[in-house]
Parts: C-alpha cells; sequence; structure tokens
DNA sequence: TCATGGGTGCTAAATAACTAGCACCTTGGT
DNA sequence: ACCAAGGTGCTAGTTATTTAGCACCCATGA
C-alpha cells in the first residue's frame, strides 16, 4: 500500500523493487490480487500490464497514516509531533518556514481572543 | 508493535483487546512469541502472566514511523507534513502554540544569517 | 484447604500465504 | 513474419500462520 501511495500507482514487479524484503513475483501478484477483491486497490491494463493504485484517496489515506503516528506515539498531541518532526530538522528554506507560520497565524488569532 | 509503543507494554489479552481487528488468543500468543524470537520485543514475568514490551527504544520506533509517512505521503518533506498536520487541527493551546514557535525559533536564526 | 479464573507450555489440525512453473497473449525489434 | 521478453491466468506443492484444546501452575477468595 505505502508502495502505491508514494508512487501513485505501480505494476507487479515495480511493487516488488519498491518493496524493502521483497517476496517472490508470484507472491505480489497474489498479494495484489488479493487487496484488489477486498477492494482497496484498483488497476488499469496498461497493454496487457496492469498498473495498481489504492482506492482510498491519497489524502484520506494521509491523514489516517499521520493520525495513527500522532495517537501511537505522541499521546494524540499534533502540536508534540510537531515538535517532533522539527526538532530533528537541521534547516528549513523560507519557503518552508514561511508555510508553517501561515498556518500557525489562523491559531494565533482565534486564541488571542 | 503500535500497541506495545502506546502503551509501554502489555500482556497477550490487552495487545488482543487493542487491536483493530484481533485474531484469537493462540495467534497472538503465536505473535508475541515470534517477536520475541525475532528479539523485537521482551517480557517481564509479573507472577506467571507475561508483559510484553518493545525493545527498539521508543524514540527511535518514533523517529522511523514519522519518517515514513513523511517519505510515504510529503515526498519527504517533514515542513510539508507540519502543515497537513496542522492543517487538520481546530484548535491548538497557548502551551502548544508556543512549544512549535520555540522549536520554529532556531530555524529562524540559521536562515536569517 | 480447596475450588476458580486466568495465565503458560505444548500439540495437532485447519487455514492462509508463498513459491515455482506451466500455457497463453501482447509488444517491440529484426 | 518471426522471435524474444515480459506480462497474465491458473495450478499444485511447500511453508507459515491461525486455531482450538489439552495439562499444568499460581494467585485469589470462600
Amino acid at each position: 500500500m505505502d508502495v502505491l501511495y508514494e508512487n501513485g500507482e505501480a505494476a507487479v514487479g515495480e511493487v516488488q523493487d519498491a518493496l524493502p524484503d521483497a517476496p517472490s513475483y508470484s507472491a505480489v501478484r497474489a498479494l495484489l490480487r488479493k487487496l484488489l477483491d477486498k477492494g482497496h486497490v484498483a488497476y488499469r491494463d496498461d497493454r496487457g500490464r496492469y498498473v495498481y493504485r489504492p482506492v482510498l484517496a491519497r489524502a484520506k489515506a494521509r491523514r489516517s497514516a499521520l493520525n495513527r503516528v500522532v495517537e501511537t506515539f505522541y499521546g494524540g498531541s499534533a502540536a508534540a509531533a510537531v515538535v517532533g518532526l522539527l526538532g530533528s530538522k537541521r534547516e528549513l528554506s523560507d519557503d518552508e518556514l514561511a508555510s508553517i507560520e501561515s498556518v500557525l497565524a489562523k491559531f494565533k488569532g482565534t486564541d488571542a481572543l
């Protein structure tokens, strides 16, 4: 799933290559077929070659993945996760800094009242 | 694993209860034993009852989990992940806001030079 | 003391996942 | 037109996981 979300879509061989400790080609085929049966994945036929993609919107999966990490490791506190995220970073470009301060601004507003 | 990281430690039954789609008690027992064999988990004997805990330091697992989400869903950009994290939040306490601005401060310093 | 509840170790059978290998089809190059 | 490469569908055998059920141990409460 992560492979598909990262690449947007991928064929069997690509999924296998992207997997850290890849099982056999046959196993990846079987796995993708099972995900297909379960409705987690769809495919398009690219001239006889099947290219798979996630069914659940990337945005939803993203939110859910982030949520899980926040729940598991930060006691549900998004702010603590943000601190953890930035704490292990060395540098931040001006653009990145600006975008973060931009989303922060809205909280300053509501909190100040 | 997530269950153990979230609770710090847990017995077989607790792991089973915390699991979203739990397999049988036997399966959880077997799984924990396998994790034990692989060295991912340790246990203490609480008067005949085994209580399991992760071997890998929470901090490392946390960093690794966060990293994976950032790689998978935010193209490796921690800043983008921060924006995503804060974007879906409604409110932030003064303390939370302050702690975030505190870690942000160090980037302002280095970037300004 | 003695039953009870809830753990563990262990085992055997059912179920699921992995693997390898076939025939077949399509694409691309010769 | 033909061949080679690389896909798919399908199948059968191997391996791993899951399951249920034993005997046993050890706190707890009656």
